[in-house]
DNA sequence: TTCAAAATTCAAACCGCTTTGAATCGCATT
DNA sequence: AATGCGATTCAAAGCGGTTTGAATTTTGAA
């Protein structure tokens, strides 16, 4: 079934069924009842390439997700597509996740913004110098970076304060005594790992502390990553008193190294981690930097980005949301020695 | 840059242009080399809506994805999708994940079928009775269901044997001497899970043994209830000396609970897992049911879907996998008493 | 009644590509 | 020089929608 025979059918035009289905006003109320019941008598639906090809739009955003290993299963990724989702589900439009292999990456970018197969794409982990993105701003394409970078021109983009996320942290343990505090981090190359660690050198200087190399650990982005490197610290002489994980998943095994190593978490050592962690440790409620409404996040973003195809300067599309702390029990007051 | 722009600007027709871009052999070899050359200059790409507008097919293929909390970070998944992507990267096809609430699922699927948006699915976490796949079928639509299911109609599907692989688990068990064999399942309404629980159920009766209805927890699918399905094992007297837990995620919540509990697993208590239990529980080596080269099994499916588009019937298109059984530290004698 | 304005409807052009069926070219044969 | 045939190339007709600009009805006032 498609416009013509529906047109035939009902002794139209297509002009006018199209009309009719699309809700243009210059149509008689009678004429599009009957064209809409018709429609879906017919089981009638536009075919979306012929669509978009006359509209020179898709309806269809995207999000790019490389395969790493290391995402395997990273929770609040899976939470913010399905904001985007459902947003996108309510204004008729659709999302996709085209999942490549991380050498595919550049290529499958190229090929989508000549397609032109979506109208718009949200880039998630974003590099501190990120090519996708360099490469999208350069080609005018539609784009929300989640999670800033650097890049010269303007662009629009939605993150969460790194930097005030770790002041949080910071002033907290700070304030408890402690003096040693280690930080894990994700690979610096990408754009939180570099703010966190920033923000952590920085808080660490004007309080006038001196930081430890050795409580510098980084290249860390997933459970066993994170195992490894709470091992590494525990293994300083002295051990740092306190400890900042700067991602969900390198948090989960850091935590699971405490608890197999027997160390009583909160007391002999501190530790707060960036990201929720429901569900994950039986038993332990640890403290965290959280990004609350990742749900909401998504539809944000989603809402931007239509913004953004609907003609807004992208440098008008910026939103910085505010972590929050989230009180546990594997923080406390700092054993002295 | 367009096919006519191209074409005018060689001095040729688009017909000998197009033909010389998709590789017809009725154009001379000169003509072909400066067609190509002048593409690769100008940076041209056909328009994929109004190539699959004229042909009829799209050149890409989707995987829907109900984003349900209990799916996050299945790790055999994304490495099934990231296979699936691997084979038709090769072949200069693309793969598309289309992310939807559960409740979205349906209209999702008749929107993509009726809008042939792809030209193929593959259906994931198949249920025993499945709508998706009873619509898919009837409206003649090319797909491979990733797990079996209850349909009239041959279809193509790709599984692994389930009943093999619980009978193995079993073999292995009763050998030792358990009698008190517990089954921690996944929702019932899916596929493998009822056939594993056949299979378990069809195992103790033919070695004679009575299967104690405690013993039998499904519905878990997640860390939280496979650790709350061992505990609530462990709190039943008599315990059982051996529990078959039949998916990976609930798998680490089981063992995590026996670690919590300080049961010495392999010892009191044994533990199979169906489902790789990769670096994920510190220190356990745990006894799998193992499906092995999950990428492989990725690729096999988009051949398969390949095969179909191509006119393979269905019916020949049925492909059964054997799982292995990879012995860890967690299985050993059963504890007289 | 008559006629202009407003409300509807329509035929045809267009989006960018593939493919059919016809036209043209090159070259060996007679 | 005429003929025939394969090798190339081309114009035009789709694919299934949307939209422009003109045509047809209706409506309301004169």
């Amino acid at each position: 079934m498609n416009l013509e025979r529906l047109a035939n059918l009902l002794g139209m035009s297509k002009t006018t069924v199209s009309r009719a289905l699309n809700g243009y006003p210059e149509v008689n109320g009678r004429t599009r009842e009957r064209v809409l019941k018709a429609a879906k008598e017919n089981g009638y639906q536009a075919n979306p390439m012929a669509r978009s090809l006359a509209l020179g739009r898709t309806n269809v955003f995207g999000i790019i997700y490389p395969l790493l290993p290391a995402d395997l299963g990273d929770p609040m990724f899976l939470d913010v597509v399905a904001g985007m989702s459902a947003a996108l589900e309510a204004v008729s439009k659709n999302l996709i996740i085209a999942p490549v292999s991380p050498a595919a990456e550049q290529p499958s970018y190229q090929q989508i913004v000549r397609g032109r197969r979506v109208d718009g794409l949200v880039v998630s982990r974003t590099l501190v110098r990120d090519e996708r993105i360099a490469f999208l701003s350069k080609a005018k394409f539609p784009f929300v970076a989640h999670g800033r970078t650097q890049l010269d021109a303007p662009y629009a983009w939605f993150d969460y304060d790194n930097a005030a996320g770790i002041r949080m942290a910071m002033e907290r343990l700070l304030g408890l005594g402690h003096q040693r505090v280690a930080l894990v981090s994700a690979p610096l190359e990408l754009n939180f790992a570099r703010q966190r660690k920033d923000a952590f050198v920085a808080a660490m200087a004007s309080a006038g502390l001196e930081v430890d190399t050795r409580y510098l650990i980084d290249n860390t982005l997933d459970r066993r990553s994170g195992y490894q490197a709470m091992q590494q610290l525990l293994a300083c002489s002295p051990r740092p008193t306190a400890v900042i994980v700067d991602n969900h998943l390198s948090g989960v095994g850091a935590v699971r190294a405490l608890l197999d190593a027997g160390i009583d978490i909160g007391r002999e050592i501190s530790v707060i981690v960036w990201g929720s962690m429901a569900d994950t440790l039986a038993g332990v409620d640890v403290t965290t930097i959280d990004q609350p409404d990742a749900h909401k996040a998504g539809a944000r973003m989603v809402d931007m980005l239509l913004a953004l195809v609907d003609g807004k300067p992208a440098g008008e599309l910026q939103e910085l949301w505010q972590p929050v702390l989230l009180a546990g029990s594997t923080v406390g007051l700092a054993q002295p020695g």
